[in-house]
Formats: structure tokens, C-alpha cells, sequence
DNA sequence: TTAACATATAAGCATCCTCTTATGTATTTA
DNA sequence: TAAATACATAAGAGGATGCTTATATGTTAA
């Protein structure tokens, strides 16, 4: 059980548990702040529109055009990239056009691919 | 609707569509695989079990006594990163140790650790 | 062998997620 | 103003997700 505080670290000194858990597991909040970073791109309706959206500026009928989806899912997805801040919309005229709203974003969906592709 | 084929992109030439459509466009397959790698990072408690264990191995009973939560809720958390290749398991006589299995999520894992912090 | 320990798995629940259809809102054009 | 266009939002179905309690499996010790 947990009550038995288990240590068993791979080197069998107590001294590993403690200062892993002091000094490398991650606060809560931050955690929640990684987790929602990541979460903008653990779905592939999202990555694609990233990949899109990674190289160009285009518009929700374009992307709704481009990745063969209905309009409002695409819409739904991009209020979901819009809330986690990862993408911004501009207003011209009828049509509002969205980009990545943060380099980190691109930095980690060309870093996640070129992992992918490596294996 | 998406039958009229809009073509609005920033600079309104059709052909940003078409190469964006041709050249930049994620397979979906592709799309899946990097949405499945960014999952193993978009939970907060798959976020914290992989803080501890991009620093050190540990086997199940210390990262449940470590991370306040309950032994299944370890286990099923280290079966969905087992399930997706993350990290890998080692029994030593009753323990199970487990470690990442890839540098690929380390340095995702401090990537987007660095990215949250620098906000 | 039996008991204790460490972990995995099963079943179930509550919640969240992704998409659909239907409708609302903002903007331009006729 | 009315109609058309572009997009957002609402509501709901179906499935995935994260945790719980209970139980099974594998290992060591008595």
C-alpha cells in the first residue's frame, strides 16, 4: 500500500525518492499549463490546421476547404486553439483569418514531427 | 458554403490554397501519430509522472507515494504511456521500475516546460 | 504452502471531447 | 432594406478519458 512508503529508487537509497519528489515533480498548476500547451496538438484535426496555419494565414472557409471538414467543426476546433491562446483571429471583411498566435507553438509541432518521421 | 470554394488567403493569389492544400497539409496518418506522441503530455498527471521520470527511474509504488495519488491511478496513467511507447517497464523481483523509453518526450517534456515558464 | 507485498487489470461512473445538425450573428451586396 | 455570404454558437449523440473500488496476477518471505 502507500502507508508502507515504499523507496525502492534504482540506486536503493533514500535519498533519491525525496530528491525527486522536492526538487523534479512538477507543481500542479504548471502541469496544468504543460498538459494544455501539449493539449493543442494531441488531436489531428488540430495538427493539421497547425501545419497549415504553420506556413500561411488563411481563412475558416479555406481551412474548412483544404482539410475536407464541415465548417463548424473546423470552427469549433480553432475556438478550442483560440481559448489555449495558440492561435489568433483577424477580422477583414467577411472573412476572419486566423495564425499561430506564438512561435512556441511551431517550434513544438516541427519538433513533434521530426520526431515522428524519425522512427 | 464550402462548395463555392473560397479562395481568400492573405494575399489572395488561389495558388496560397492549392500549395498550402499540396505542400503543407499533414497526412492524416502522420497527423494521428504526432496527435498520439503530444498526448503522452496532455494530462497533468502524465506531465508529472514524466518530470520525475526524466530525472530518475522509479517503480510504481514510489511515484503513487510521491505524487499523493492511488496505486491504479498510477498504473492505468503508466499503461497509457506504455500504450503509446513513452516509457518502458522493467520488473526487478516484485518492483516494476520505469524509465522514459525515448529521448524524443524528454525533450518535448523541457521544451514545453521552458515555453510555460517563459509567461 | 500460505501469507504478504507490488503491480496490473476489470468494471463502472462522471466528465470531457469531437463531431453533427440547426440556428444565430456580422458583414457585404443588390 | 433584403438577400447572400462567412463565420460563430447551441444542443446533442457517441465515444474517449481519468479516476474509483474491487479483484487478479506475479513475486518473495515465512
Amino acid at each position: 500500500m502507500i502507508d508502507s512508503r515504499t523507496i525502492c529508487a534504482a540506486d536503493h537509497t533514500d535519498e533519491t525518492l525525496a530528491r525527486a519528489a522536492e526538487d523534479y515533480l512538477l507543481d500542479g498548476i504548471i502541469a496544468t499549463h504543460v498538459a494544455d500547451l501539449f493539449k493543442a496538438l494531441s488531436d489531428p484535426t488540430r495538427v493539421r490546421v497547425i501545419s497549415l496555419l504553420a506556413h500561411t494565414e488563411l481563412c475558416v472557409g479555406d481551412l474548412s476547404l483544404v482539410m475536407g471538414m464541415s465548417q463548424p467543426a473546423i470552427s469549433h476546433q480553432l475556438r478550442v486553439l483560440r481559448n489555449l491562446r495558440i492561435v489568433t483571429a483577424r477580422r477583414e471583411g467577411r472573412h476572419v483569418f486566423y495564425t499561430l498566435s506564438d512561435e512556441h507553438i511551431h517550434d513544438l509541432f516541427q519538433q513533434g514531427l521530426a520526431h515522428v518521421k524519425h522512427e
